[in-house]
DNA sequence: CCCACTAGGTACCGATCGGTAACAATCCAG
DNA sequence: CTGGATTGTTACCGATCGGTACCTAGTGGG
């Protein structure tokens, strides 16, 4: 069985996920942890800083996925375009898709939460990553690519979850056509 | 001064958005209203109904827009679409936007919330109405444009909340180029 | 073996939550 | 003016919240 820590904040990413970050309390996470209250707060300060340390780990793994894309296809950008899309389709169609876990925990804090700070700087890296993405593979607008591509996808992700899977289900088509027909230099 | 309910509605809707649903106590909306619990419980039957109330008023506002935009411009489907455009950038520009106040509620509510109906409804009548909107407008796939439109207006308003004014602020110069260049029939 | 460190368990704290009972004040129609 | 309906006030309920004190049970390294 892994260490407490991991095991509470797996359960905590869990339970954050598909309930919201207000909506489950610290004993709950406890419990579906197999752990209890105590040895929760041994290792997270309050309920706060585990929220800000489930986001730390959120974005972690969102980077991993640039640093494996780019182990991937080393020298290959529009593969690694195309990897990037997979994983986009990945995800939207998932049924078990309930948004970006960040944004809907950017959603529900106030602005002054140490977590914000953790979303928001992830959300500017990934844009940086789609602009070099862009750039590498040769499109003649990498910024502007980007911000569409950036657009489109939080949308979808948010869309799905209010009933909106109409235009979320055509995204990924949606893409395709559009990198198809973007100018390159 | 307006009647109770009306202002228990009013402060709501602006703590609702604010501070997300969760976050506010049914004591603070009364006090902000200028009335007390009671009075609140009297009007509604519970905090999720209010909840739900909460979301149909900005369901019918949402609906009102489209009333509008079709009364002011009844022979002119373009003007309409110009004007819709307009209505967006005013949003995006706005310096206390915190996204879609319905996308923001369904975030936080539980699937079978009474309010999330409510929202998912007001959301696919969003997209038909846009539909309608890109089909008198005589554009070629009135659907494709439709789904790409409303993912890029709810993606830049979700982002700009995680702190990406970057992406959100050029969605209105790439909506414009993109019904420039989107062919017609 | 032993001792320090970590985890588990329980009981508890004050605060706040959504929601209600009972009563006084107010207001407006007949 | 009067009487019924609406509102205001206060106090309260049980439940749950985040967070802590205290003690016991392991457990691993010297």
């Amino acid at each position: 069985m892994p260490p407490p820590r991991e095991r509470i904040l797996a359960a905590a990413r869990d339970l954050f996920y598909r309930h919201g970050v207000h909506s489950v309390g610290v004993e709950t996470i406890a419990e579906a942890a197999q752990t209890n209250k105590m040895t929760l707060y041994r290792h997270f300060r309050s309920k706060d800083d585990l929220v800000a340390a489930y986001a730390r780990e959120l974005a972690a793994e969102g980077d991993a996925l640039w640093i494996t894309l780019a182990a991937n296809y080393p020298d290959d950008p529009c593969r690694r375009l195309q990897g990037w899309v997979d994983h986009v389709e990945e995800i939207l169609t998932n049924r078990f898709e309930r948004g970006c876990a960040m944004a809907n925990a950017a959603v529900e804090l106030q602005p002054g939460h140490p977590a914000r700070a953790v979303i928001e700087d992830y959300k500017q890296r990934k844009r940086e990553n789609l602009v070099r993405l862009f750039s590498d593979a040769r499109y003649r607008d990498p910024e502007t690519l980007a911000d569409e591509v950036f657009l489109l996808f939080e949308g979808a992700r948010i869309s799905i979850q209010c009933g909106g899977q109409g235009p979320a289900s055509r995204v990924v088509k949606m893409l395709r056509d559009l990198l198809d027909r973007a100018p390159r230099a």
